[in-house]
This record gives C-alpha cells, sequence and structure tokens, in this order.
DNA sequence: TATTGTTATACTCTATAACTATA
DNA sequence: TATAGTTATAGAGTATAACAATA
C-alpha cells in the first residue's frame, strides 16, 4: 500500500500545515460573518455569489453542485432553503425538461449587496492585510497551477466513473 | 456598516476564489482517504498527529483545544470518540486536578502510521506535484506571515473577551 | 439505458448553556 | 471568582440509496 517515500520534506510540511491553518481561521472568521450579517452559510452564500455573477442570475442544479463540490442531495436541501427564504427560484429548465433553473431574486441580490462589504473586509485584514500586492500576485500565480491540477485529477481513489469529478 | 471600498482588486480575487477551491478540493480528497484508511475524520486525525508529534504523546486538553481551533465540548466528544476506539487515553493532569491529560495509545500510533502513507500520497499529488521546489518554499514564506497575522488578530467581530481566540 | 433532481433517512459534527470540581 | 472539563441538548449539514420523470 505503501510504495512511495514515506513523508514530505520540511518546507512541503510546513506549507501544507500553514495552508490549512490559514484557511481554517478564514473559513471561521467568514462563516461568523455572513451568518451575523445574513444568516447565510458559507455555502449558502457560495451558492447566491456564484448566482449573482452570473448574467442570468441563473444556473442548472447540476452545474452548481459542480462548482461548488457538493453532492445532489445536499444541493437539493440548501437550493429548498434558499428558496423558502425568497433567495432564490426554482422552475423546470427551458430546453431540458429533466432539468432545474436556479435564479436568484432580487431579494437574493439584495441579501448579497448587504452581506459582500463585510466579507470582503474580513478577508482584506485577515488573509491579504500582511501580503504585498506583489505577494497577491505571486500567491495567485501558485495556486492557478494547482488550482487547474486539481480539476483534471480526480481523487483516483474515488469512482472516476460518474462525471467531472463530484 | 460599509466605510471601506466594496471590493478586493481582481488578483486579489482571483486569489482568494483560488484558496478556497484549493483547500475545498484537497480537504475533500484528504478526509476521504483518511476515511476509508483507517475511519478517520480530518479533526481526529488531527488530533491524533497533534499527540503523536508530542514527545510526550500526551497533551491537556485546553491545549488541544486551541490547537485544533474547537470548542471545548467538540473536544470532550471527539476525545470520547477516540478513547473509545482506544486510541487514546484520558487521565487526571499530575500538575493541576482540574486538567485531564489526554494520550496517544500504541494502537493510536500504529493507526497514525497506518493512514500517514496514503494521507502523504494524496496532498503530494494533489497539492505538490504541479509545483517545484521554489514555488512551495516561495508558497511556505508567503503563508507563513498570514498564518501569524491571523493567530495574532481575533476576529475583531467576535467576543474578544474570553481567551485566545474560542 | 442514462441522466436530472427529489425524498427519506440516518449519521456526524458543532455549539450553547448548565453544571461540577478544583485553583 | 475564575478556570477545566463534561453533559445535555438541539440544530445544521452531509451523504447514500431508492425513486420518478425525462432524454
Amino acid at each position: 500500500m505503501s510504495d512511495s517515500p514515506p513523508s514530505l520534506d520540511p518546507v512541503q510540511l510546513g506549507a501544507y500545515f500553514d495552508l490549512i491553518e490559514v484557511t481554517s481561521l478564514l473559513r471561521h472568521a467568514v462563516e461568523q460573518q455572513l451568518r451575523e450579517a445574513g444568516g447565510l452559510s458559507y455555502v449558502q452564500f457560495q451558492l447566491l455569489a456564484r448566482l449573482g455573477d452570473s448574467p442570468t442570475g441563473s444556473s442548472r442544479m447540476t452545474d452548481l453542485a459542480d462548482g461548488v463540490v457538493y453532492s445532489r442531495s445536499g444541493l437539493t436541501y440548501q437550493a429548498g432553503l434558499l428558496e423558502k427564504a425568497g433567495l432564490v427560484v426554482r422552475s423546470p429548465s427551458p430546453d431540458d425538461d429533466r432539468g432545474v433553473t436556479v435564479t436568484i431574486t432580487d431579494a437574493g441580490r439584495a441579501l448579497l449587496a448587504e452581506v459582500l462589504p463585510g466579507h470582503v473586509e474580513v478577508v482584506r485584514d485577515l488573509l491579504f492585510q500582511p501580503l504585498s500586492r506583489t505577494d497577491v500576485s505571486a500567491l495567485a500565480g501558485l495556486l492557478a497551477p494547482v488550482r487547474d491540477h486539481m480539476r483534471a485529477a480526480p481523487p483516483r481513489s474515488a469512482a472516476p466513473r460518474r462525471r467531472g469529478g463530484r
């Protein structure tokens, strides 16, 4: 089961630990802000933000699930919550009768707008404050290839049978 | 409520999104590996790893809770699970009769050893594969100050009244 | 037959508040 | 009075499997 060096070198280890710690703390802080400012979980915020970014303000369930790394049923659950709160609407997809199109409502946009400044503030104060402009560019440059690599490579052990990557 | 520029610049935004996406995917993959290889959640793995790293193999509850960003009761819950599984033992602290010392057992160390290679493999394949040695150094160099900054700065909006940072 | 989405269900995790015991 | 830890409890989130409807 182990056919490779059993450990990471110290620098890798440090980078890995710091990455985990930094994002844990950031996530924690952001979730708290979102909860207090708009009663939103991070996933709900991501869904709203994604819809808000879309030019049409809508998206199909499957595309949303793929984008947010989520199970189907989990998305149905969250979409149900958002719909109950009046932040999105679900309607049958025009081209595919099996599909469901989720659309952000005006109330959804309003809540997004209300929550965003605080969100941005937390991210800036916590993540970017100790980084120079150059640092941020460097960070972005390092993360982009990793992101692309991860998107391309399914977890190997997981069922690569289904679709893109679950 | 908003007294600052409402958005991040595009480079910051990209870095932020990529950071979230990368760690989400990494976390997902790692959690799956840990679950399959040893029936451990990520938090449980973190606790075991922390104890395994300690020279004595033990730690006080409070120190563990602080380290893993956790509520007291949450740690009690997890420690209970680990103890029930025979991976750790809890005993009264020698110096402070209020305290509880958690110690990793041989079985805990064995499980850790069994799970670690696969864990390392996932991290290497997913996170480090597209990064050169120099890249990793640069990443570590960027994350370290952020980590220190976050450790130092409590979420501001949260109650800074209690202890370190909840 | 494959895909979309929902439902039912069961489980894990996390946090809050109340409580006990020791410093 | 303050701190360490536990307990009770309640709620949110997640995933799996079975299902209905359409492609």
